[in-house]
DNA sequence: AAACAAGGTCACCAGGTCAA
DNA sequence: TTGACCTGGTGACCTTGTTT
């Protein structure tokens, strides 16, 4: 029960049981309680025991407790993990881009709602004003689930979040593989969701990923079983979530060519038919191409070939021994990674090492002989198993090795295996910090599209009033998140490379390249102060009555300004299209803050404004309709502005693993005065 | 027996027998006796024999164990259910609002004590200041029910808890269905409390909900049979409770509209005239909009047509054919999921999967045959069913299945029948010393109404004076649940605005941003103290002290500075409200602690101070009276405060599905040193 | 300095146990 | 069978530290 209005939580419902989230934990929004269970089992797997309904349990608040199998399961398939976590405050590009899915969210919602399809085109109408509606949680019926997938959406009833910062699912492909899934392997012809989210995952070139270990033949056994073959993905999908439910009809369109999964036989933890959770409908795009640590592992991974990716590697190995005995691939696994991604003949290096196995030592190592034990293969072993994928998932850095007596079953805990430390968490960090790396990216990104900027949209909108006193310009930077497909292969490459490149980058962080902002205007700073007061006193009102004005249009527009078109690298879809870009690499959207009464500021703003540029002003700039949503933008951004306070350059980086490329910008300017809490409230 | 000091029961009666509550079990505040009973029976419903006395026998201390079927259906009534489980410790805003609850039951009390109509009026003031009402969920009645429905507080002798965490009596459809209620069916006029007190359940939203089962047909049988027709359902209204038997006399005022109820011939578990506990009555918003987990599927319903709903659409199906045999609606349970709410498609569909049944193979699968079955039907196979139904609910994460076999049905015994006196069961040292027992025969007693929490207690009456010294600000947040759906619509909006005002200064987060309060007029609160006051006073013996005196006049207040307007959603009532507002997010009070005397800052303090604002300070800040209240509120607070010791917030999230939007946010200050035991005691 | 997550702590509950 | 106790967890809060 919860904490709904945890501020740290943003609106968000835990994707693992759909109760209100009361922060972002290991990667995912999550409640309190999913957050303790996911960090407590995660060091105990011995404390799960098998699924007693084939690993098909659906989660939800009531139930959440009655299967720890499969709360696990759901656990990974919303992509928590302990190597996502992220800390400290969080980054505008972060909110807003939660900001976006929600919407997008509701407006898949409406869309569902209508269910009707006119709205493919008019869903973004709709979505913008219905926005509501919905909300997250729900996931419309099928149909929706055709109109999330236009959107991007997904799903997943709670929030679309899942995927947020990287993807949804497991990002790590340690972690995919414990879920049976490799970057092949499509959920019925949707893909898992972790994969459409991230790219890396997900994309073609992505398989070398993380892990790269391709386990061709994972499929067998995870612990994630989707439903059977390919015919229930879809079911299998929606049933994952929250009892989203929905999305069995995925849409085909997204990603069908993928192969079904293989159902798995494994028993621990069983398998959850639902699959594809509601995260796996969309489109990356939608979802937060975040950065995920773990996906976007090359950060560290790059960094570090990372002894823990070995031990992952090796880990996954072992647990695809165990879990796929029948499956004959499954050996294969150590052999494929290399082959499969750059990082892989780290990975594998790492995995044959024989400090690796050393460290793997925890329990890989005895896996050696699983084959045996695989057929039979009894729980524990697999947990064992599985605890070291989790590690070496985790921390795996494959020196901790430490540990873990070979294995002592008693451990399990996953991460014992890997890392020693606990801290585990910890660490995280920095390699977020890495995200300079996305400037590598930049290129494309360009992002700076931040078009124009800042003034110019203002007018659009504008309507509104809203000004206060006071005009300034913000600039709001942001990055987008290059997909880590992208960036892993660029990355990783670059990884290598990476390894400077990505610090270094940090620095380039701070400074999101791009960030361009440039304010231009940027008179701001006197703004903030301005705003803010102006803000109250607007606020009033301004939620209060604008906001439902903004909320409906908003949405669309929302993600214009935010440069929301995510997709870039696939065409925009620009119908249904609601997401992000990725792409490029940083939006930079400008608000003028009206401090006083300039509202032809607001008009003026960017032309870019409202559109989202994403390439470039071009597409909608102009819509009428934009203004609205604009608006509300323009408050959360004025609201982020403000929390940024002072400053009056609002920067939205991506964070670092940002999969998508460098591509757009925008740039907004809000009149604002009043504030939204992206922070709290968001 | 019992243990009453039982620091977990925080002066809590057993909602089934009366006696001393051990703790919050399945849904309900119960004894040791009756959570034990509840937990074999849910699983076991063989061993119960039909009741002797066609379901009428007054379920008490001393003849608990007399008839199981009145027992189990006593326990049922008062909302006990395997979903309804809530675990881990209990959140301040639970806290909180079973001390309000207790308030107002003692408001009551002393109100029907009085029993005169004057307070009618009064009521409604009181309403408003208590609200009540309906809550959300519900939607009152019409008219309903007279004061007690006006407080909200509908009786259970021990306390109202029983709908606390969602509706009192079950939550979930299946066990409506149990009952032979369906969302539609009222109590003789009078709706069931569970459809009252959850919105969920009652909402249209809510249809999302688990178990969404719409059932339509339930009618004809259920396990409760009402006393026949409507004229009862007041008796049953108190009847419910603590055996205390008594009431009988509900006033009929409450609702008295509502059709009859059907009566069944299920066998086994007679009937109980009583039924609408005392749960009923009320008002959900008295009643915890509290996180129900079933109520609020939605979430998850959104999410996923859930399999467990499906499973449990499915079980409730069988189940009426079981014992609708003559009721043909029975067969159409399924069906009429889907259409009733917009979601039902979800529903539906799951409960089409394959997959799902899967998961159902709990029991419920086998199902799939249960229509032959249904007519011929015996009882095995009811219960079978039944316990497929009841597992649905629960877990029924489709595939937990949670254990039950299937039905074993072997038992039957009745051996229940038996006992009345007798003490069965260990007796215990401790515990049962604890006296209080004596009083059985207290039955009626409700005694409880233990009012004023304990500590509380102390300085209640006092207003304050407690503080000690120092003086700190406080600052108390508190979430009152929001429905899910809502919470974002408004949200979003909403909480743009809401943010500025409470906390502002903390961070937004700490500050829920929404608090807002908006507590509409609430000052309703005072009225509500001196209805207490009445009641307490009477009572007031009974707990010992103080009590009474702090009861009286804070229950009001205390609302107000919980936030308790829950409502928002709903328009206020204001009148009868009491409720917590729901809506918003979180409320945010803020107590200052005097630590040294800095009173300067108590006022400095937010403005929020005092007042909850929820959306800004102008509720109450005011009223006078209310400052009464706010002084046994502020007590309490400060114990919550203490407890959390050294931390200067105090969180107060409302449990999650709450039903109402992220609304409202309080701040109160309290100046405060003495401390209550929220934890504990209360 | 504020936001915000990992972890730790420990209030609390479902279940199991076993004397009555 | 009952129900007092105990045990294994669960999760609301709080602490600690990171990140912005
Ligand atoms: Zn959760
Ligand atoms: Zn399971
Ligand atoms: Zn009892
Ligand atoms: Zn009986």
């Amino acid at each position: 029960m919860m904490n709904q209005d945890n501020p740290y939580a943003m609106n968000q419902t835990c994707k693992v049981c759909g109760e209100p989230a009361a922060g972002f934990h290991f990667g995912a929004f999550t409640c309190e309680g999913c957050k303790s269970f996911f960090g407590r089992s995660y060091n105990n797997l011995s404390s799960i025991s098998d699924c007693k309904n084939n690993g098909e349990c659906i989660i939800n608040k009531k139930n959440r407790t009655a299967c720890k199998a499969c709360r696990l399961k759901k656990c990974l398939m919303v992509g928590m993990s302990k190597s996502g976590s992220r800390y400290g405050r969080r980054s505008n590009w972060f909110k807003i881009h939660c900001l976006l899915q929600e919407q997008q969210q509701q407006a898949v919602a409406a869309m569902a709602a209508h269910h009707n399809s006119q709205q493919a085109g008019g869903a973004t109408n709709a979505a913008g004003s219905v926005s509501n509606g919905c909300v997250k949680g729900m996931s419309g019926g099928p149909g929706q689930a055709a109109a999330a997938a236009a959107l991007g959406m997904l799903g997943h009833a709670t929030g679309g979040y899942a995927s947020l910062y990287g993807a949804g699912p497991p990002r790590s492909k340690e972690e995919l593989m414990m879920l049976g899934l490799d970057g092949s392997v499509d959920y019925g012809g949707i893909k898992h969701p972790a994969l459409v989210a991230s790219p890396s995952v997900s994309s073609p070139d992505s398989h070398n990923s993380d892990s790269s270990v391709e386990v061709s033949s994972v499929r067998g056994n995870s612990l994630l079983q989707l439903g059977g073959g390919s015919s229930k993905p879809n079911a299998a999908g929606d049933a994952g979530q929250t009892g989203s439910g929905t999305a069995p009809g995925r849409p085909p369109q997204l990603r069908k060519d993928l192969a079904p999964f293989l159902p798995l036989p494994f028993p621990g933890l069983g398998t959850l038919p639902v699959m594809p959770p509601p995260a796996f409908l969309p489109p990356s795009h939608l979802l937060f191409p975040g950065y995920h640590p773990a996906l976007y592992s090359h950060h560290q991974g790059l960094l570090k070939p990372t002894p823990e990716q070995q031990q992952a590697a090796v880990a996954a190995a072992a647990v695809q021994h165990l879990f796929n005995s029948s499956n004959a691939s499954g050996q294969r696994f150590a052999p494929q990674l290399h082959t499969a991604t750059p990082f892989a003949g780290h990975k594998e290096e790492s995995a044959l090492s024989p400090n690796h196995n050393n460290s793997s030592s925890n329990h890989l190592l005895p896996n050696g002989s699983r084959t045996a034990a695989t057929s039979a293969a009894d729980e524990l072993t697999k947990r064992f198993y599985l605890d070291a994928v989790l590690k070496s998932q985790q921390h795996s850095p494959p020196p901790l090795a430490t540990k873990l007596p070979p294995h002592s079953k008693q451990d399990y805990s996953i991460s014992a295996l890997v890392t020693p430390n606990s801290e585990s968490g910890r660490e995280r960090v920095k390699s977020r910090q890495s995200n300079g790396e996305p400037d590598d990216e930049e290129d494309e990104r360009e992002a700076t599209i931040t078009t124009g900027s800042d003034k110019v949209g203002e007018d659009e909108l504008e309507p509104q009033d809203v000004d206060e006193d006071d005009e300034e310009d913000l600039v709001v930077s942001m990055t987008p998140p290059s997909s880590p497909a992208q960036q892993q292969q660029q990355q990783q490459q670059s990884q290598h490379d990476s390894e400077q490149p990505t610090e270094q980058s940090g620095a380039a962080q701070d400074n999101p390249i791009d960030l361009s902002m440039k304010t231009t205007g940027s008179t701001s700073s006197r703004s903030s102060s301005s705003i803010k007061s102006s803000c109250q006193e607007a606020e009033a009102d301004i939620y209060s009555d604008n906001e439902a004005a903004t909320d409906k249009s908003s949405a669309p527009e929302l993600i214009k300004l935010a440069g929301l078109n995510d997709e870039e690298d696939e065409d925009v879809e620009s119908s249904a299209q609601v997401e992000l870009k990725d792409t490029s690499s940083t939006e930079t959207v400008k608000t003028s803050v009206e401090k006083n009464h300039n509202n032809n500021n607001n008009n003026n703003n960017n032309n870019s404004n409202n559109n989202n540029n994403n390439n470039n002003n071009n597409n909608n700039s102009s819509t009428t309709s934009d203004n609205e949503a604009n608006e509300s933008i323009k408050r959360k951004l004025n609201e982020l502005i403000q929390e940024s306070n002072g400053s009056k350059r609002l920067r939205l980086d991506s964070p670092s693993p940002a999969p998508a490329p460098p591509a757009a910008n925008l740039a907004v300017k809000v009149a604002t005065s009043t504030a939204l809490d992206l922070t709290t409230k968001v």
